[in-house]
DNA sequence: GACAGTCGTGCAACCGCTTGCATTAATGGC
DNA sequence: GCCATTAATGCAAGCGGTTGCACGACTGTC
């Protein structure tokens, strides 16, 4: 039915290596031999096999890319991304998601690894231990995690989420609320190491609550939580959360910023349509799309690298945030930036 | 490196064959044998390699699942539906974003057609011709278009786009302007045909503007148009191009709903967040990934069938429309449904 | 004109697995 | 106790490519 390299080859004159070596290793072909076998080649509308190239050669040209949860808008742009970059450089992707699932991660990694080059780990659930074991098994980069020896790209929300805590303390907050995101989320853990001492340094108390699932359901239940625990201010995990938690905080009656701050984390396209637009720490997901593709592809085969890409986050401050009770000092105008650039 | 059949065939003492039938047909292997082997197999952490096995069996167990843009918040749900559906019977999913060009779309499906059982064509931009060409390829599934001899799984906008335009006319609206989407859309056709007869059946007028890129910029940029022609309500190809609509009309200093009503299409997430809250027709995205998915999977071979399913739209009435300058008929409570079930 | 070097091509093994056929052993009918 | 079945396994070809090696035809050198 399909045609293979053999319809070439005998519509060529030529033996099969011959159209193998036109298309894999042009060099070794006359060029004359090579015209003919690719004019054939484009009649009988020939493509190699990928996955017959795949058993001898051992490079598939697929990529594996992992995500907790597709729907969830902080993911979109990042696969989107890292698919264009991709096919850039000719590999197709297998995206998978695992619906916050640890053990459906590792499962997932594994029926991928032998059609992939290798898996990039988005935000991953499971343990270290667990992700140094599979990158025994497939080449690994992981984003939004820092792992000794394994590639990664991280983007920097412990400065984000202390840029965010100073934010909320040069403001006046002095009680301030962290919602904390899932169970097993490396992020979650950064931003509450870093949001705890900034708010110490600052003489601000830090109330963390959760772990919660990372959507508007988990924001908006925990309204009343916030609210009894008497903070003003209110720094997300994510901005879906975040979103949720306005939207339970208004249907409690506060008012946002007026009595309730609120930053969320990431950027998502919601941020600035919800109203009040939303304060936040801007992550660069597209950009650690690309750069977690280009990272697995040029590391190839040398697993266990230290290589690691650090892209910076920035504040962007909109309407979702306001003075609190206390005291408040000139906020820094360098560290709002409207739009954001990329350092590695 | 990797651990093969051969592996497991020496650990277990038998032939490859053997180990090979255990695992596609494992009634004829003595069930002794077969717990031996699977036990090996388990032990050495084998899986069978797909690729190698597609080379034989024509089964690559992969489907493709090409869009027009992953960041579009309309697709992420059916992706994740579509990807949880194939991974329940085994499958792996590419997904490809073609950013809205046809000629991408074609270049994507013939790099995937070898290594995929199938291809989820999902609101296609390419021409009907060329879709007819390409499932003769590889089998083809389209998602938002009917194509004869295609399977296809089709939201029913032309009856979600009727519901709309007469929930528009009952409450006076008079002049209606329509935004239409991207050129080669069959939804945005579909949608034209179904709201100009339903305009012209309420002797309301029916003011086309477009095509549009389908994005909220799509809808930022003819506010001005919508107010210049003079209409006091608008259906909008989608909720992206809405939510931008509405922005540009409040920027324009017109308020919705009170001076323009808004009514989107697709009912994304982000429509039940902004302010007002968006009027729109539901569209089944989940329903029509599992659905399109299910439909590759029955038909595996047998191409060129007339198969399709239609999926059930709905009006969802939030606060982004209201009363017209026309007289107003009460609004037949039957077609006003909160939350949505899915018929086929 | 003999010889070494280069270039272009063919040959055949092989990647990991499936599968039709052959082979062997065990079973049951008479 | 013999023969026909049936069950379980082995054998080997082949899926569509790639690649190390061998070979023949030129080329240039002395």
């Amino acid at each position: 039915m399909a045609v293979t390299i053999r319809d070439v080859a005998r519509a060529s004159g030529v033996h099969i290596s011959t159209v193998s070596r036109t298309f894999s290793a042009p060099h070794l072909v006359n060029p004359n031999t090579r015209s003919r076998v690719l004019a054939h080649a484009e009649e009988l509308g020939y493509r190699p096999n990928r996955a017959a190239r795949a058993l001898i050669t051992g490079r598939t040209y697929n990529i594996g890319l992992i995500v907790a949860d597709i729907a969830n808008p902080f993911f979109p742009p990042l696969i989107k991304a890292a698919e264009s970059q991709a096919r850039r450089h000719d590999h197709h992707i297998f995206v998978a998601d695992t619906n916050e699932d640890a053990a459906l991660e590792e499962e997932v990694v594994r029926a991928l690894a032998k059609q992939v080059d290798g898996v990039l780990l988005v935000s991953p659930r499971m343990s270290n231990a667990l992700i140094e074991q599979l990158s025994r098994e497939v080449p690994l980069v992981v984003v939004n995690r820092q792992i000794a020896g394994i590639p990664a790209v991280v983007m920097d929300v412990a400065r984000g989420a202390r840029i965010a805590v100073e934010h909320l303390t040069s403001l006046g907050h002095r009680r301030i609320a962290l919602l904390g995101g899932p169970r097993g989320s490396w992020t979650s853990r950064e931003i509450r190491r870093s949001a705890s001492t900034t708010a110490r340094t600052a003489s601000a108390e830090l109330v963390v609550i959760g772990p919660n699932p990372p959507t508007e359901v988990g924001g908006l239940t925990v309204a009343q939580d916030v609210l009894r625990a008497g903070a003003t201010a209110v720094l997300a995990y994510n901005d879906l959360m975040a979103i949720g938690l306005i939207e339970g905080l208004l249907a409690a009656g506060a008012r946002v910023p007026e009595d309730v701050s609120v930053v969320g984390i990431d950027d998502i396209m919601l941020s600035r349509l919800t109203r009040p637009k939303l304060t936040t720490v801007a992550t660069p997901t597209a950009a650690a799309g690309r750069a977690a593709v280009d990272m697995l592809l040029a590391h190839g085969d040398d697993r266990r690298t230290n290589a690691h890409i650090y892209l910076q986050t920035e504040l962007v401050i909109r309407d979702s945030t306001g003075r609190g009770p206390g005291p408040h000092s000139p906020a820094d105008p360098g560290d709002v930036i409207a739009h954001g650039g990329v350092a590695s």
